[in-house]
DNA sequence: AGCCAGGCTACCG
DNA sequence: CGGTAGCATGGC
């Protein structure tokens, strides 16, 4: 098929009518959608980015376990974190061992920042952060306008495993008014849509 | 009881 | 280079 400007704007309207809004990011742990929002402070800041590298293949609601315990040992703070042992913390979220690594190595480098927003290509040379954790950190945290691509969106527009991941983004970039916002909610909308459908 | 989840790296040919 | 095994837990 071929993806149309029109078509893209399209299923964003069709996608909002059935699932409403969806207001991402979810932040402290909270399943409904009265609670979803953008971050207010550098705390929700830095959980975004957390939840973006602990919910790499996988569920949400594993990832809300492990940012639970993090939240209740007053973890959410990098200058806590980075001399934490959190292994057994996020073990919730599987696939641990490789994900404290990946958060050490992240919040070493948010705490160099010190507030400044990171580039993308600085984020994808730090281990553990691929393109997708990269944009939804961009998109979710740091409200950069970039569309991020997901196996939801490969699986609901046709596009197959060996498309290049920045070909689709440019795709749906070109296709939406440049607003944070915009890509904030379509991706949350795919995602909700995603997951009511089974994998073929 | 499997299969799957809001990926990424390392290694193989 | 492109392709794929390995990583790990909990929900459905």
């Amino acid at each position: 098929m071929s993806l149309t400007k029109a078509t893209i704007l399209s299923i964003y309207s069709e996608l909002l009518k059935k699932h409403k809004k969806q207001n991402w990011w979810p932040i402290n742990n909270v399943y409904n959608n009265k609670n979803y929002k953008v971050p207010e402070n550098d705390k929700e800041k830095f959980e975004i980015c957390l939840g973006a590298i602990l919910t790499q293949n996988t569920a949400w609601k594993n990832v809300e376990k492990a940012l639970e315990n993090l939240r209740k040992e007053k973890l959410i703070d990098p200058k806590k974190l980075i001399n934490a042992d959190i292994k057994e913390l996020i073990r919730p979220a599987g696939y641990f061992n490789q994900k404290e690594r990946k958060i050490k190595v992240f919040t070493k480098f948010y705490l160099g920042l010190k507030g400044r927003t990171p580039t993308r290509d600085e984020l994808l040379s730090l281990w553990g952060i691929g393109k997708e954790t990269a944009d939804s950190i961009l998109l979710y945290a740091y409200k950069q306008p970039i569309f991020v691509v997901d196996a939801y969106t490969r699986r609901l527009f046709g596009f197959s495993k060996e498309m290049d991941y920045d070909e689709i983004r440019e795709k749906f970039e070109k296709a939406l008014p440049r607003d944070y916002r915009i890509y904030n909610e379509y991706h949350a909308l795919i995602v909700a849509e995603g997951k009511t459908l089974k994998k073929v």
